[in-house]
DNA sequence: ATCCTCCCCTAC
DNA sequence: TAAGGTAGGGGAGGAT
C-alpha cells in the first residue's frame, strides 16, 4: 500500500488544484518550447517524435531537447504515456528496468541518447534496433522492432491522436483488446454487441413498432369480440420456443437438426476454456445439457459437435414484428412482454368463427391456429398457454413448451398446481426459491399451507401477499397495454477496467460521459426530461479473485447515490452531476468494475402527449367504443391502482371481480365507481368517456380528498405531476438560500477556468450550485423577467464571463461527443455489403465519396473518434481477409494517417 | 405517519 | 477472448 501512496485513489485527488496546476505549467513549457524552435528549426527529422528524458544522460537533458527542437521534434518535461514516443535513458538501474518495461505495451521506445544525435546527424531517423538499453530487450520489443522497420520513419511520424506508432496500432488491432481502456468507442461497441441490451430495451422500442404497424394496417384484430357476452377470462400466453435460436435456424436451414447455441464466441474459434455465455440453445443441445447462460467453454466439453450462432439482432427484431401482427390479429389487446412474448386478452371471442374457411368450435382449436400462423409467417414455434389470469397462462406455457400448447382455468387451478415446485411460480426467483425451501417448503401445495402471517414476517407485506395468490392461481391484473415509463437509464457492467493514473482518470470521465450521452439520447427519444437521477457504481470486492468471465466484473458491491435535478435531458445538466456524484463514492479507479446512470421523476413533454394521443394509436389504445365496455376496462385497470396500498379495498375489489364472470362482477363495481363519482358532483356518463390515465388522476384526487392517501407511483402520471411540483418548490427554496455568491465565490468559479473535465469538477465541487444558479439567473435576465434577486453590477459581468466560458466548454464537449466516426462506424459494415455486388470502377467512386466526406469531418475537428474508426476498419480487414475489402481499408488507413498528419497541431490545439 | 434513499429481487 | 442490460416493485431503516 506504500507504493500506492503517490497514486490517486479517487477522481477527487486529482482534481483538485494540483491536477490544475501541473497541466497549466506542463501547457506553459510546451509553449515556450514551440517559441523557442520554431524560427531557428531547420529539420524536420524528428517529426511526429515527441521524446522524454530519463535521469542523467550523455549528452545532457538540455541538449537534447535542443536536438530534438531543432530537428523538428518535441520535448516533454513530464512524462505522459499519450504524448511520449521515445523515452531516452541509459544507465538505468534494474528497477527502473522494470519500471520502464510496461511501457513497452504502449509502444513506446526506450533508446540510448545516441540515437538522437546520430538521427540529428543523419539528417534520418535511425532505426532504434542499435540504441536499444540492455535488459529491456524482450520477443515483444523485438517484434515492434520488426513492425517499425517495416513501416520505416512514417510510422515515427503518427500523431498522438492516432497512437504514439502505427506499431502500436498494429499491435492493438493484435490483441484486440476491448476493454474500457483500451477502446474508445467502447460504450457504444458494447451496447452493439450486447444481448441483454437488446432484449431490456425492447419495450422502450415497442411503441414505435406497434404505431409503424397500425399506421400500415390500420385496425389488425380481425376476429369477433363481445365483451359483454363473455362469461369468464380468457388470456392468452404466447412465448416463442428458445428464440434466438430459431430464428437463426429458420434463416439458415442447413442449421436444423443440429445442436446450436447463440454466443459471441466464433464456430472455429480455437479457444477452448471460453467464458462467452450463451443465450440461447435450441432443443438438440439441451438434449446435451447446454442452457442458456452457460459458458461455451462448459458447453464444447458436453457436446463437440455444438455448432455456434452469432446473434442477429435485426433478425429477432423483424421476426417480432411478424409474430407480434399475427398477435394483433388474433385479439384487440396485447400486452408486450418481450421481444418474444405477449399476454393476449380473449375475454369476449365470440366462437364458433372461421379462419380461412377453416371451423374454430373452442378456444384450444384457436390457439392452435396461432401457432400454425406464427409458424408459417416466422418460421419459429410457439407455444401458447391459455389461462383464466396472466399468472395461470403464464405457468400453463411452461408445461406447453416446447411447441406446444396447455391451459389451466381457475377453477382447475389449485389441483394443477399442487406439485408445482415452488421455483416454477412467476415471481419466485432464485433467492425467494431458496428461501422458501429453507423452509421446508417446495410446492405450491406447501405453500398453500402456509398462513399470510407468517409469509409477511418473511417477505413483508406485498410480497407475502403476492405468494399468498400466485400459489393459489389468483391473480387479477388487467392487461398492461402501454405504460409510459418511470424510469430511463444505462449501465455497463462488462469490460471497465481503469488504470489508477492520470491517463485511467481521464478515460474513467470520458466513460461516465459516453454513458451520460446515451441516456439523455434515450430520454430525448422518449421525449421525457428527468428531474431525478441516480447514479451506481459497482466496486471490485477486496480480495477478490480475477473474474471467470474475460473482462467480467466478478465479485463486486454496489453502491449508489442519487439527486434530485432541474428537470432535463441534457449532457451538459447531467454530466457533470454524474461526475460528482461518481467522487462522492470514492471507488479507487482500478476498483472500478461497473457504472450505472438511471434517471426518474420523468417529466413528458406536449409533444408527446400529442404523439400518445395521434388517431392511429389512440385506436388502439382506447379500442372501445361502447361505454359500457369502457366500463369494464377501467374497472380492470383502476383494480390496478388500488391495489398497491389500500388493501381493504383491494379485497373488496378482488370479491367482486375475481373469477367469475367478469360482466356481473364489473357492474357491480361499476355501481360503487358511480357512488364515488357522483358524490364529488361528477357526471358518470362524463367520467366513463374520459381517457383512462384522466380517470385515474380523478380517481386519486377523491382518493385524497377522502384522506385515503396513495403511493405516488400507483400512477405514474400523477407521479410525474406531482415529481414536477415538487421539484419546482424545492429549486424555490434553493433559490431563496443559496442565490447570494460572494464576489469572493464567483472569482473562484471564474478562476477555475473551464476548459477542461477535470476542472469543471473543480467547478462543481466548489460552487456548482452557485453556477446553476447564476445561468439560471441570467436566463431570467435574458428574457426580460425580473431576475428573482436583484443582482448589483459587477456580478452580473462575472458571471457573464462564467456563462461564456461554461458554454465553450459545453460546446467542445458536445462536439465530442456529436464526433461522426461513431456514426460512420455504425454504418461501415452495411456501407460495405451495399457496396460489394458493384464492379470495381463503381466500387472506386463510392470510395472516393467516403474518402472525401472522412477529409471533410477531419478538416472539422472531428479527430476523437478517429482511433475507433480506425480499429473498426483494422478488425472488418481481418474478417475479409484477402478480398478488395482489406486492399480499400488499408487504403483508407494509409489516407487517414496522412491526414492526420497534416491536420495533426490544429487538431491538438482544437481539443486542448 | 410518511417520505426518501439505498439497496434487493425479479423478469425478459 | 467478449460485449454481465433495463425496468419495475418492494423493503429496511433513517429523516422529517
Amino acid at each position: 500500500m506504500s507504493e500506492k501512496l503517490d497514486i490517486p485513489k479517487t477522481l477527487k485527488d486529482w482534481d483538485g488544484d494540483f491536477g490544475a496546476y501541473m497541466e497549466a505549467k506542463e501547457d506553459k513549457l510546451r509553449v515556450q518550447f514551440r517559441k523557442e524552435f520554431e524560427s531557428r528549426k531547420t529539420l524536420s527529422v524528428f517529426a511526429g517524435v515527441t521524446i522524454w528524458v530519463d535521469g542523467e544522460t550523455s549528452p545532457s537533458r538540455e541538449e537534447l531537447r535542443k536536438l530534438v527542437g531543432l530537428g523538428g521534434g518535441n520535448f516533454e518535461t513530464y512524462f505522459s504515456r499519450h504524448l511520449v514516443t521515445h523515452i531516452v535513458a541509459e544507465n538505468l538501474s534494474a528497477s527502473k528496468i522494470k519500471e520502464l518495461k510496461k511501457y513497452r505495451l504502449h509502444s513506446i521506445c526506450v533508446v540510448r541518447p545516441q540515437w538522437v544525435v546520430d538521427s540529428f546527424v543523419n539528417k534520418k531517423i535511425q532505426p532504434v534496433a542499435r540504441y536499444l538499453i540492455p535488459g529491456m530487450l524482450d520477443d515483444h520489443q523485438k517484434q515492434l522492432l520488426f513492425a517499425n522497420k517495416e513501416l520505416k520513419s512514417s510510422s515515427m511520424e503518427t500523431g498522438m491522436v492516432y497512437g504514439s506508432s502505427a506499431g502500436k496500432a498494429e499491435y492493438h488491432r493484435r490483441t484486440a483488446s476491448r476493454s474500457t481502456s483500451e477502446n474508445p468507442n467502447f460504450v457504444r461497441d458494447f451496447f452493439a454487441q450486447s444481448r441483454l441490451h437488446f432484449i431490456g430495451s425492447f419495450r422502450a422500442r415497442y411503441e414505435k413498432i406497434l404505431a409503424r404497424m397500425i399506421a400500415e394496417e390500420g385496425t389488425l384484430c380481425k376476429l369477433p369480440y363481445d365483451r359483454c357476452k363473455a362469461h369468464e377470462r380468457i388470456v392468452f400466453h404466447v412465448d416463442m420456443d428458445c428464440f434466438f435460436a430459431a430464428v437463426s435456424v429458420a434463416k439458415t436451414p442447413g442449421l436444423r437438426n443440429q445442436p446450436i447455441a447463440v454466443c459471441h464466441a466464433r464456430q472455429n474459434s480455437e479457444i477452448v476454456d471460453s467464458s462467452c455465455e450463451i443465450s440461447s440453445a435450441n432443443y438438440e443441445a439441451r438434449a446435451f445439457g447446454i442452457h442458456a447462460g452457460m459458458f461455451v467453454g462448459e458447453a464444447r466439453k458436453l457436446a463437440p459437435s455444438l455448432v455456434t450462432v452469432p446473434y442477429d439482432f435485426e433478425a429477432y427484431e423483424k421476426t417480432s414484428e411478424l409474430i407480434y401482427r399475427k398477435f394483433l390479429e388474433y385479439a384487440e389487446r396485447v400486452e408486450a412482454v418481450s421481444v418474444d412474448e405477449a399476454y393476449l386478452e380473449m375475454t369476449g371471442i365470440q366462437l364458433p368463427l372461421k379462419i380461412r374457411d377453416k371451423e374454430i368450435c373452442d378456444i384450444e382449436d384457436l390457439a392452435k391456429e396461432l401457432r400454425v400462423d406464427i409458424e408459417t409467417v416466422s418460421g419459429c414455434t410457439a407455444s401458447i398457454g391459455i389461462g383464466s389470469n396472466k399468472t395461470l397462462a403464464r405457468i400453463a406455457t411452461k408445461k406447453a413448451k416446447p411447441n406446444g400448447q396447455f391451459t389451466i382455468w381457475s377453477y382447475e387451478a389449485i389441483e394443477k398446481l399442487s406439485l408445482l415446485p415452488v421455483g416454477e411460480l412467476p415471481g419466485v426467483g432464485w433467492i425467494t426459491r431458496r428461501r422458501l425451501n429453507s423452509m421446508n417448503i417446495f410446492t405450491c401445495q406447501q405453500l398453500r399451507e402456509l398462513s399470510l402471517e407468517t409469509l409477511e414476517k418473511e417477505f413483508g407485506k406485498q410480497t407475502a401477499l403476492s405468494l399468498f395468490e400466485t400459489c393459489r392461481g389468483k391473480d387479477n391484473r388487467p392487461l398492461d397495454l402501454y405504460r409510459p415509463p418511470k424510469s430511463i437509464g444505462a449501465e455497463v457492467n462488462w469490460g471497465v477496467r481503469f488504470e489508477n493514473n492520470l491517463q485511467g482518470l481521464e478515460k474513467c470521465k470520458k466513460f461516465i460521459m459516453d454513458i451520460v450521452e446515451v441516456v439523455c439520447e434515450r430520454l430525448k427519444a422518449a421525449d421525457a426530461k428527468a428531474t431525478k437521477l441516480s447514479y451506481k457504481v459497482l466496486r471490485k470486492q477486496k480480495d477478490a479473485p480475477p473474474p471467470k468471465k474475460y473482462l467480467g466484473c466478478g465479485l463486486v458491491d454496489e453502491f449508489s447515490k442519487s439527486t434530485s435535478l432541474p428537470s432535463s435531458d441534457s449532457v451538459m445538466e447531467i454530466g457533470p452531476r454524474c461526475l460528482t456524484l461518481h467522487e462522492s463514492l470514492n471507488v479507487p479507479l482500478d476498483d472500478l468494475r461497473g457504472v450505472g446512470i438511471h434517471c426518474f421523476g420523468l417529466e413528458f413533454s406536449s409533444h408527446y402527449r400529442q404523439r400518445n394521443n395521434d388517431i392511429t394509436l389512440s385506436k388502439y389504445f382506447q379500442i372501445d367504443k361502447n361505454p359500457q365496455q369502457l366500463r369494464i376496462d377501467s374497472c380492470l385497470r383502476i383494480g390496478r391502482v388500488f391495489s398497491k396500498q389500500d388493501n381493504m379495498r383491494k379485497d373488496k375489489y378482488h370479491e367482486r371481480v375475481k373469477d367469475a364472470p367478469v360482466s356481473r362482477n364489473s357492474e357491480g363495481y361499476s355501481h360503487s365507481l358511480d357512488e364515488l363519482i357522483t358524490k364529488n358532483g361528477w357526471s358518470p356518463e362524463v367520467f366513463v368517456q374520459l381517457p383512462n390515465e384522466l380517470q385515474q388522476e380523478l380517481l386519486k384526487d377523491i382518493q385524497s380528498s377522502n384522506q385515503k392517501p396513495f403511493r405516488e407511483n400507483s400512477s405514474s402520471l400523477s407521479s410525474s405531476f406531482r415529481c414536477c411540483k415538487r421539484s419546482r418548490s424545492k429549486r424555490n427554496k434553493e433559490n431563496r438560500t443559496l442565490l447570494q455568491p460572494t464576489l469572493t465565490q464567483l472569482d473562484d468559479i471564474y478562476q477555475a477556468k473551464n476548459q477542461g473535465l477535470s476542472q469543471l469538477v473543480v467547478a462543481e465541487e466548489f460552487q456548482s450550485r452557485s453556477i446553476r444558479e447564476c445561468l439560471e439567473i441570467l436566463q431570467d435576465v435574458e428574457h426580460a423577467k425580473k431576475p428573482k434577486i436583484d443582482i448589483p453590477c459587477e456580478y452580473s459581468n462575472m458571471m457573464n464571463s462564467v456563462r461564456q466560458e461554461q458554454e465553450i466548454w459545453y460546446r467542445t464537449l458536445h462536439n465530442l461527443m456529436k464526433d461522426p466516426f461513431i456514426e460512420l462506424s455504425k454504418y461501415v459494415r452495411t456501407w460495405i455489403k451495399q457496396i460489394e455486388p458493384f464492379q470495381p470502377d463503381l466500387r472506386r467512386q463510392h470510395q472516393e465519396a467516403l474518402f472525401a466526406s472522412i477529409r471533410h469531418e477531419i478538416e472539422k475537428g472531428h479527430l476523437y473518434q478517429v482511433q475507433g474508426f480506425m480499429r473498426l476498419l483494422g478488425s472488418i480487414a481481418i474478417e475479409y481477409e484477402d478480398n478488395w475489402v482489406s486492399c480499400m481499408v488499408a487504403e483508407i488507413e494509409e489516407w487517414i494517417q496522412s491526414v492526420m498528419h497534416k491536420t495533426y497541431d490544429g487538431a491538438v490545439l482544437k481539443l486542448d
